[in-house]
DNA sequence: TTAAGTGCAAAATCTTTGCAAATGT
DNA sequence: ACATTTGCAAAGATTTTGCACTTAA
């Protein structure tokens, strides 16, 4: 699992490893305070940032906003990318799900546009609220 | 079209005629910064952020974030709130555009799942770019 | 060894808030 | 007249940057 790291030319380090496992191990996308609480308030801030930051371009997490707008990160190395991807947010409580096979169909982008990546994100509410 | 305001029981400011007249012209979502210099340097940032807001809650315009987090904003008064709907990001020039019937499939959620408005973002390269 | 990653402090960016004055209905 | 809206200044929140030090490979 931490060859992912690797992998992407990433150096193995402790935080790295956390922070990986971490999200790894998260039901739903988490918000840059949910990680650096977990990780432990002595984890620093840019780091923590930058590696959020290497991570998703390395294809590892992604980066959703919740409701109002704030980025939360989620484990994402087994996505299919160039795939229909779906996350759920909860408008209660702001929680961000990821929904697999939530039914992707065709979608139809006017000429000359080249579709890369489709995400879908539905607002409602979730079982727990 | 400025009728939209009092349905909303939102009073017919000067700003808020220009706002909304210029988001509906607006081919794509615009960001506050765009909004702020296609107005005028005199217009006031809090008022036009809470302006941006009511609308939003008014359902007279749309949020969405582009590839970096950064909200933009769009008209959408004649969409219609509830049904899926289409955004185009694209990743050279960051423009965001609202794509209509870019064919909205079922989508499944988990039990206990309410879904109440579905949202497609979908990234890419645009025709311009 | 050395390129990559870290920690710190400082700053940039985007957005919100409180309150007195101005404005629409 | 009266609730709403505005403008200003100040603060809040999130994220980024520069640079010297440390570490994984």
């Amino acid at each position: 699992m931490e060859d992912l790291l690797q992998k992407q030319g990433l150096k193995r380090t402790k935080l790295r490893m956390a922070l990986l496992g971490y999200l790894f191990n998260s039901k739903h996308a988490q918000s840059y305070l949910d990680i650096k609480n977990a990780l432990g308030e002595q984890v620093d801030k840019s780091t923590l940032y930058r590696n959020l930051g290497a991570f998703e371009e390395a294809g590892l997490i992604h980066r959703i906003n919740d409701q109002s707008g704030m980025a939360k990160y989620a484990f994402g190395a087994l996505h299919d990318h160039g795939n229909a991807h779906a996350h759920f947010v909860c408008e209660s409580c702001e929680t961000v799900y990821c929904i697999e096979n939530a039914n992707s169909s065709k979608i139809n982008v006017p000429e000359g546009f080249k579709t890369k990546n489709v995400q879908t994100i539905i607002k409602g509410t979730c079982a727990a609220c």
